[in-house]
DNA sequence: TACGTCACGGTTGAA
DNA sequence: ACTTCAACCGTGACG
């Protein structure tokens, strides 16, 4: 498993196929365009594929969100929490009542319409597993709500319920900080992105890996420098971000595959934080901040809870870009890369601003 | 050269 | 416990 995860990309650098960049990738990104460094140059300076540059500053712009959208799951499509309260009215009323009775009836009472009344055996299955043996409804109605139904309906995440429960703190984003221009402030986001919360947050935030440093080593080990330490660190690294709620959490998981991802970016830490995803959601996928691949399991289930390890102040040290070379590819970057490229003197600014450090391109 | 778009192979997770 | 399948992912290539 370990090296398992990871491919180096044309440009030299590690991505996860299949996986979201990690958010310490995604926030450094917009951060970079916002400083007036062009995606072209981005893509080359970070590692990542232009056509991902290009989407996720195109969702940043569109939503106000550097998080990725949902992974997995199914939309809900009957088994609504409606739904399976009138289901269990009609059983209730009628214990004999067949699933066709009750999709008949579904529908008679407006509850669905045809094109998403629950059919016959998806009906069987609610009175099954969500409603069970309704001759004991006190019991069930105590023991039930848990069952199989994680809480967080997804109605969540599709009806884009908005907030998190999280951020209260991460306003949305409204507050852009004034030095950073930011241009979109949406915050309300067209999607289902709960409260996206903007970089403009995150940035506010300034993070751990500046002082992680956190990279992998050079060392053989792709991908040793498990994850779980960013985002231990993220964590720490920014108390302030206040939350670290249900979501935060998940949000926060370290996820092991992406250890280059530090390299060099800098202030992601915080910003995870601050950007939730819908609890509902994504839970992990996100993983954290530079976490980013985490697998976190559950999110929900996990909630608050661990994340908290290592002191506040940890540090690494370190990362250069080499990181990613050490990966399966040697280096392929060897490409040609303009030896001095605006983006340089870019990085002096962003160095300065954010006190990142960006590999300038080597070789 | 820059960048928007999309096929592709992949992962995830609710049903 | 296992399978489905629709959602998303980033890369790489095309234009």
């Amino acid at each position: 498993m370990e090296q398992a995860y990871g491919e180096v990309n044309q440009l030299g650098g590690v991505f996860v196929n299949g996986r979201p960049l990690p958010n310490a990738i995604r926030l450094r990104i917009v951060e970079l365009a916002q400083l007036g460094i062009r995606p072209c140059d981005i893509s080359r300076q970070l590692r990542v594929s232009h056509g991902c540059v290009s989407k996720i500053l195109a969702r940043y712009n569109e939503t106000g969100s550097i998080l990725p959208g949902a992974i997995g799951g199914s939309k809900p499509r009957v088994t609504t929490p409606n739904v399976v309260k009138h289901i269990r009215e009609y059983k209730q009323g009628d214990p004999g009542i067949f699933a066709w009775e009750i999709r008949d009836r579904l529908l008679a009472d407006n509850v669905c319409d045809k094109y998403n009344v629950p059919s016959v055996s998806s009906i069987s299955r609610i009175l099954r597993n969500k409603i069970g043996n309704l001759s004991q409804p006190s019991h069930y109605e105590s023991t039930k709500q848990p069952t199989s139904q994680p809480t967080l309906p997804y109605n969540h995440i599709y009806q884009y319920p908005y907030p998190n429960p999280i951020s209260p703190g991460s306003t949305k984003v409204g507050s852009h900080h004034p030095g950073v221009h930011m241009a979109p402030g949406h915050v309300s986001i067209a999607r289902s992105w709960p409260s996206a919360h903007s970089v403009n947050n995150i940035l506010g935030i300034r993070t751990f890996m500046e002082q992680t440093g956190a990279i992998a080593g050079a060392d053989g080990t792709v991908y040793s420098p498990k994850m779980e330490e960013w985002a231990s660190v993220n964590r720490t690294g920014f108390p302030a971000t206040q939350n670290i709620n249900g979501i935060e959490k998940s949000a926060v998981d370290p996820d092991i595959k992406y250890p280059q991802a530090a390299s060099s970016l800098s202030t992601v830490g915080g910003f995870v934080q601050a950007c939730a995803y819908p609890s509902a959601n994504q839970y992990g996928v996100y993983g954290g901040p530079g976490a980013g691949y985490v697998t976190p399991g559950h999110h929900w289930q996990a909630q608050g809870s661990s994340l908290a390890h290592h002191g506040p102040g940890v540090t690494v040290h370190g990362g250069d870009i080499s990181a990613p070379m050490t990966f399966k590819h040697p280096v392929r970057e060897v490409m040609h890369r303009k030896p001095s490229s605006p983006i340089i003197k870019h990085q002096d600014a962003l160095s300065s601003v954010h006190g990142i450090s960006i590999p300038a391109s080597s070789t």
